[in-house]
DNA sequence: CCAGTTATTGATACCAGGTATCAATATGAG
DNA sequence: CTCATATTGATACCTGGTATCAATAACTGG
């Protein structure tokens, strides 16, 4: 679909593809597919996972078109403490992940405590503050429904 | 040196190789060396500097070695957006670490106010919270100096 | 101090995650 | 349609890190 009919309006929701466009890549067959399979997993996920739901495309695909959206600010990279980083489309621009620890489930918040936060740490920190990340690991409510055992190591 | 003199009151500071005693295992001379070596490089490092530093040692030992002492509780791994995690000195129980974006200098911090947050995040987020992780990202003093250019790329 | 048991070491091979290369192919502009 | 350019994916490679295992060191009890 080629956003050429000017008399429709597109939703414009989150839309990696375009995020792809807008950065001057080419809409070919194969971005659509890597894209659409993200837009559909609704969650956070591997980019080996991704290579395993999508034989038909090679890996260095796969890991070149992850770069590509994450340069573009579409996705967002969670470095985990062992194991590979997760993404997430970045739904929201600023934000902050919940991360359960038993099954790995990444969600997304904001909320302006965090950020007020930043001005009165300001004072106690030396150098300019240029930026921050916060992971929140919780146990999910399936999780906690089920009980299962840490599969996650949490710096606490 | 031995903690056998009960009259002699050693000054309990960080002290590494305790940490790997306490947990059962031998004080040896090679741990002694990377302990030693992590102590006096008082800041982050990535495994493979230490192993740069320490070629005496096998690599296999210096990861083994750095592993025991995050199971420990004594180093903390700092996972960075790109690249090896780094490690640190668990000077104080539980913190937050800083990290510069232009030098990686990482420093570690303490603020009741960010513990005061979680209570009230608490209530908007799904699940049991059972920790948290908070790096802020700086221009440190020294680089401020020298404007130097990114080195690391930043979440922000 | 010795003998025997157990822990540690490090060379090596291996594994996972990810990137560079490059010839073949698809894409889009003119 | 043609051509220049971008994309693709097989492959080789790289980095960071772990498993294996024989040789060695460190703690027992006697």
């Amino acid at each position: 679909m080629v956003a050429s009919a000017l008399s429709t309006v597109e939703s414009v929701g989150v839309n990696l593809s375009n995020a792809l466009e807008d950065r001057g890549l080419r809409r070919t067959a194969t971005r659509m597919t890597v894209t659409g399979r993200i837009e559909q997993l609704n969650g956070a996920f591997t980019a080996e996972q991704l290579c395993r739901d999508l034989p038909g495309v090679g890996r260095a695909t796969v890991y070149r078109t992850i770069r590509h959206l994450v340069d573009a600010g579409a996705l967002c990279k969670l470095p985990i403490l062992d194991g590979a980083p997760m993404y997430s489309i970045a739904r929201v621009e600023h934000h902050h992940h919940t991360i359960c620890s038993s099954c790995g489930a990444v969600g997304e918040f904001r909320h302006s405590t965090v950020e007020r936060v930043m001005r009165s740490l300001a004072k106690e920190i030396d150098g300019d503050i240029v930026g921050h990340r916060m992971e929140i690991f919780i146990t999910c409510n399936s999780c906690l429904a089920e009980s299962a055992t840490g599969k996650f190591s949490v710096h606490v």
